[in-house]
DNA sequence: AACTATTTATAAGA
DNA sequence: TTCTTATAAATAGTT
């Protein structure tokens, strides 16, 4: 933009890259309170440098609250903004249910963020799934002393949980982990999904 | 900025603040992606017009990965745990209270959410890491022919399910992976987003 | 939406 | 890094 005119495209030149960064991550940083000041906008701006450091703008109190509003915006709560009837099963306290069905906001965000768990939970069943075929692929090559055991063991049926599980519904090893750091077990009953801990020190 | 200089500072005029919030808008997404790919940077960008349309910007496949390295970074990994810090105080208006309130029951449900992520990403991390040993494992013994080194990996130190184990550093893979499975290049203008569909099959 | 006079941002060099 | 400066970009006010 000024001795020559460039290409927006990596700059493969490390100094000059982060030099480049440098100037125009401050320039970003301007505009970004500019916009929200000129025009009362609401701005949150995450920048990470290549090499992972951290800078941060946003025209509220502090990052979280655009997260916030993000998550629960009508755009990205569409998808599962009805409220499902058993979402609030297993809460546990009739304060917290009453709390929660009152708030649609709340509820929203929170089928939102359920659903965000829900994919993490199946990316860690299938690693759960996974994880059991290799042990139990090891155990069986470390019990292996001739090769009639071997010929056994390998077509016979597996020692511990066996073969490949369905593609994994909500409520595998792993999603039954979650929430272990706060309170009870996790009810996980198809559609309804316990949200009582996650929302248990409220 | 051209004709004349401004202050930074509300726009009154409605009719004027629009206007320039479509040109500023334009500029500052324009930019953001610009330093993204010149500088090989992470870039999250999030702005709520004064009458809360959403407009956003990630360099990732979307905006949920950035909020993850966010909440994931070593900057921001303590300090959701703890509570907000009181707001209110000073506030005259009934209305703006239960608003703040409102806010912060958002926030607190919102650092409470975050936190069970974390956890589900932490579990994530151990059961990709012990699935790497697990391979690693079988591939060695893949290739072992006599008992000898059999036994001796034994003894070794193949990963045990069950037990605890040392809290896994934030920022693995399996976080990092968080959001991954989404899709195509993103638009800015307009509200024509729907990062709930980005977010991966279900 | 376009125009355009100015202000800003910034690439390259020191 | 910081400054300098020539130029490219952005944009405020106008049409």
């Amino acid at each position: 933009m000024t001795r020559e005119k460039i290409k927006i495209r990596k700059i493969e030149n490390i100094a000059a890259r982060q030099v480049t960064f440098s100037k125009r991550r401050r320039g970003l940083f301007k505009k970004a309170h500019e916009l929200a000041v000129l025009c009362d906008a609401d701005v949150g701006l995450i920048v990470f440098s290549s090499t992972n450091k951290l800078y941060e703008f946003s025209s509220t109190s502090n990052m979280m609250e655009i997260f916030g509003k993000y998550i629960w915006h009508p755009k990205n709560a569409r998808k599962h903004s009805q409220p499902a009837p058993d979402s609030t099963e297993g809460v546990s306290s009739a304060r917290l249910r009453k709390e929660i069905a009152d708030n649609k906001k709340l509820l929203r965000f929170g089928e939102k963020i359920m659903e965000e768990i829900r994919q993490l939970q199946q990316k860690g069943d299938r690693l759960v799934e996974q994880n059991e075929l290799l042990k139990q692929q090891v155990a069986e090559m470390m019990t292996i002393k001739g090769d009639e055991r071997a010929r056994a063991l390998t077509f016979g049926d597996a020692p511990q949980e066996g073969g490949p599980r369905p593609p994994s519904p909500p409520c595998g090893p792993f999603a039954a982990a979650v929430g272990s750091s706060g309170g009870g077990p996790l009810e996980c009953d198809g559609n309804s999904f316990d949200v009582s801990l996650k929302l248990g020190s409220f």
